[in-house]
DNA sequence: TAGATTGTTAATCGATTAACAATC
DNA sequence: TAGATTGTTAATCGATTAACAATC
């Protein structure tokens, strides 16, 4: 039963497209055309017919690809179908703004609990949420069946939080501080880097 | 004088050496190797050796890259040495968060002024910024010669944003919203993706 | 000297692009 | 029918990888 894996690219570009038309949905469109897919991913759009057809002919000639059932068909490639629970560490400006956010949610990851070390904010709810202390976090992690770990903290504290997160079990952290954190093999590490994102811009931008 | 544009691969890969040893020279550390800068980019060693080498032989044979001497020279190929500002629009959760923190600063960006629409946070301080209303945006664009625009505001508001820094001059959007930004030719929209990002860990976790 | 790591080659693989028949 | 857009081919280009001599 177990397909071959997905080569790192495709993954990468379906990934793209999912998040791409779950926003497309959402705008009340119901088909999208490789074109329009190309100027919101930039991704050439020949190799976005070829990434689908990979799979079968999801779409139409002369209309595009079905919008809906093209979200469907990229999940059960991406076998992301099910609903994912998420730990967020940091209940500062932007772990609040991540846990108030739709942003994860619309791709069914569910933020199943907020940490913090500061003391008056323990207790306190954000959202439906109510901010825990970092000593709950290894039982929260087994409880919840928690994988995925989000860093929302100043970059003094990436590293302790992100090690406290993979003793528990996670096995994705997800990196919004600017510094570089390490994990032991078999735990993937994803750093945003929206000023090395900049740089690239920008490098068009001057030339 | 011109040189040749470099490849967008090369152009974002050299960017993202460059974020990794910004941070890197934070740590103290004075030399890196190939293979720690393989690490935390998730780019091959090999490959990373040959981008550099395509510039010059900037390394030494059993000791690594210099890492201030390599920042220098990929900020000479990058064109990107220079002090750019930048307008942060949305003084919300996020935006204070990108506001407070030196994301943006490390690399060379100025947050030169912070929109929001909320009458109540207007004229007052967010960090050594004060919330300036919509109606500034032009006038503030062309002063203080922002050529960056940044999108923390939310979802429904993301377009409107985006259309008034374009009509005053702004050239380059990052979009932090999950929303879909429309811009025309000329104009570069980059958004982040988190769960995106997120789909595409959690494939190679689930398989 | 011994160990480590660069710089570089060569071979393979995946991405990009143009072009166009098929067909909705 | 006419226009639009997919599915697919073929050719080119860039990325990946292993391997290793050079050299710090």
């Amino acid at each position: 039963m177990q397909e071959e894996r997905l080569p790192l690219g495709v993954a990468a570009r379906l990934s793209r497209y999912l998040q791409i038309l779950t926003q497309t949905k959402k705008s009340g469109k119901r088909t999208i055309s490789s074109q329009t897919l190309s100027e919101y991913s930039s991704v050439n759009p020949t190799q976005i017919r070829r990434d689908l057809s990979a799979f079968g002919k999801f779409g139409k000639r002369g209309v595009g690809y079905n919008v809906d059932y093209l979200i469907g068909r990229i999940k059960e490639i991406l076998h992301t179908s099910g609903q994912h629970n998420l730990a967020l560490m940091g209940s500062g400006n932007l772990g609040v703004a991540i846990a108030t956010s739709r942003i994860f949610a619309d791709h069914g990851f569910d933020i199943a609990a907020l940490f913090d070390t500061d003391t008056v904010k323990i207790g306190h709810p954000v959202g439906r949420l109510v901010v825990q202390p970092l000593s709950e976090v290894a039982e929260t992690v087994r409880q919840k069946n928690i994988i995925v770990g989000v860093l929302a903290v100043p970059p003094a504290a990436a590293q302790a939080a992100a090690n406290l997160l993979i003793n528990s079990g996670v096995r994705i952290i997800f990196n919004y501080s600017e510094a570089l954190v390490d994990a032991p093999p078999g735990v993937a590490i994803h750093s945003m880097s929206p000023a090395g994102e900049l740089l690239y811009a920008l490098y068009f931008y001057l030339t």
